[in-house]
DNA sequence: AGAGAAATGTTATGATGTAACATCAAACAT
DNA sequence: ATGTTTGATGTTACATCATAACATTTCTCT
């Protein structure tokens, strides 16, 4: 348990006090701007649904997300939500995390990152923290035995600070 | 893209040549004889779905499994199959890959580890690599926000060497 | 043998995700 | 402005993955 140095870019806002509604404003704006750059459409669905995500405090279901649409006037088949979905992941705003089959805003779009996520089981948030990409011990491993990484999955799941402090158990 | 030192434990056999019978007959030695020391039931079922891992070349999913068993003279519903992975993966035996919702068995039973899986989309077979708990990245970011983790998913989707080489593309 | 715990059998259903094809709207060239 | 192409949406119908709940059997221990 040697102190090295600590991860450079930590932003795990989700775990932190911070101005929620400046984050998913300058976040949406973002995503437009991004939109614009590259030729692509943030259509009204796929805002709506970016919406909810940044509003949300906790990553969303696919059908969360959907009934949501639904109350919202929007048409609320399966494929709308998941299309909307595909379209926010990949273009990086978005991510979806496996392990709970759920979805989050992406905190930091635009930028190439490979994202890693803490997920705790107490109160459900999830933080977003990231890796460079090509640095890493996935890389190293996967230089190794010659294996070209396209995608990464790296998340972990536990008890986040606050939840501790509340209940220590 | 310096060159560091190689991580230290790379099993990673699904890519490499190697004897799969002997492979699979002594992890489920192993298996056998984890169980005895712990007190826990290999029972019929169980070792069955470790033998189907065992042989197979690539993740299983658990209705695959189902039908494996079906056909070998088991009951045959969901729960079944679902029940013996769960002690599987419970007990070290096997893991869960999340990211393409199937299984593997481990091949390194009975130590504590944190798995680290490397997915090749071309072919479908999972090498299982490994990191020591409490090192990596994932620790290291973990303990810089006070995070306590209790499971990690890591996991890597490309293509092996193997099939980077028939099909350069 | 009997009590308690663990494992299995079974039914039914919940949750998650997608294929396929029809329709509609935007972007662009003529 | 019109046609053409492409991308986005609407809709139906399934496919796939997973678990709750409760009955029954088997094991283990005394």
């Amino acid at each position: 348990m040697s102190a090295r140095k600590v991860p450079s870019e930590l932003p795990a806002r989700a775990f932190r006090v911070h101005d929620h509604e400046e984050c998913s404003r300058s976040l949406m704006d973002a995503a437009h701007s991004i939109c614009a750059e590259r030729g692509l459409r943030l259509t009204p669905v796929r805002e709506k649904v970016l919406e909810l995500l940044l509003k949300s405090h906790a990553p969303l279901g696919a059908y969360v997300i959907l009934s949501e649409l639904a109350v919202a006037g929007f048409r609320a088949q399966p494929p709308v939500a998941y299309r909307a979905l595909e379209f926010l992941v990949e273009n990086g705003f978005a991510h979806r995390i496996e392990k709970i089959n759920a979805f989050v805003a992406c905190n930091q779009p635009g930028e190439g990152h490979a994202p890693v996520f803490m997920i705790c089981n107490d109160c459900g948030q999830v933080a977003e923290t990231s890796e460079k990409i090509g640095s890493g011990s996935l890389d190293l491993t996967a230089r190794a035995i010659g294996f070209d990484i396209q995608h990464t999955v790296v998340e972990a799941q536990g008890r986040c600070a606050g939840c501790r402090e509340r209940a220590p158990l």
